[in-house]
DNA sequence: CACGGTATGTCAGACTCCTGACATGAGTCA
DNA sequence: TGACTCATGTCAGGAGTCTGACATACCGTG
């Protein structure tokens, strides 16, 4: 180890922070999801289908911070391995309510250990009261970027296509 | 606004407000850099070189959060636009050490300002202790998930290609 | 009922970034 | 000096994601 430490003295910048956490966060992630043949995206989607079933594609797109359009992608794929369903037509509207599979309940639970592993070993230093306000600042800083960003709508949807589907 | 409210209540858990705070800063980023011809990673690279005159392909891929392929298909484009130059061989080993040229130099003053806005609207309801709290615990974090990440080098390089190039 | 606004599912093309691999240069150690 | 290790720059191929566009379905208003 000769090198002589190339570290970047942005130091000052919650922003860049924010982004280093994100993706160290990120990378632990994929290293322990690798194995298990999954992505970030595709745990986040099975994940949340186990906490919330019957949620449609544009919900889960949402919930997983990408558009509709990779979620749907990732979606088909699901269904085609056999980890979710959904029923071929809409019984109201257009919504496609997704459901994990037993396959699918299964693939998550080795997944999930090994998320929330990583979840534990990101927070070990920290206590109860660290991991609170921690919590608390975060939720700050989402708000005041939303809060003013598309227009103020106020609201805390995390809608991810801005700008797209324009009507034309 | 007839939606029925598909907000995810993942509110229990760190990692994913961590994510959601990130992608809610990128999102605000290339919102206000998207009308300057740029993208977050490009302003990255700039805001780096600025601070850091002579960096590396590899150090600048560090620095951004992405691998050293992509920063230098980043560099090849900003060379060519005229943002950035480097030497055509390498003084001392392989290193090709870049510079801002004025036009670049140029080109980051409006991003910074953009940029810097940004993230005083992601911090503007939080005091300054806060903002040194929320600085230490996003610390503890990626101490965290780092040292014993990789083995355990327990430096804080931000080492982005974990696994790629082995020596086979 | 007709109409505009909004949300959804989906297809197609393009792009960004990553994985994998190779060759070269520098430092370390015997 | 030679072997080994580490870091760098670069090329090729591929997986994941995004932008753009279109058709359809709900909801409110007039």
């Amino acid at each position: 180890m000769s090198q002589k430490r190339s570290g970047i003295e942005l130091d000052t910048s919650l922003g860049y922070l924010l982004k280093e956490a994100s993706t160290a966060l990120r990378l632990a992630m994929e290293e322990v999801l690798r194995p298990l043949g999954m992505t970030v995206t595709h745990y986040s989607c099975l994940e949340l289908l186990a906490q919330r079933p019957g949620m449609s594609n544009s919900e889960l797109a949402r919930g997983a911070f990408v558009t509709r359009q990779s979620m749907n992608v990732l979606l088909q794929a699901l269904e085609r391995d056999g980890h979710v369903t959904r029923p071929a037509e809409a019984a109201v509207g257009k919504v496609l309510p997704a459901r994990l599979t037993p396959r699918g309940r299964e693939s998550l639970r080795e997944a999930s250990a090994a998320v929330r592993a990583v979840e534990s070993r990101m927070l070990g230093g920290m206590s109860d009261g660290e991991q609170a306000e921690a919590f608390r600042l975060l939720q700050g800083m989402i708000r005041s970027l939303r809060d003013d960003s598309d227009g103020g709508h106020g609201s805390d949807g995390s809608d991810q296509s801005h700008g797209s589907d324009r009507k034309g």
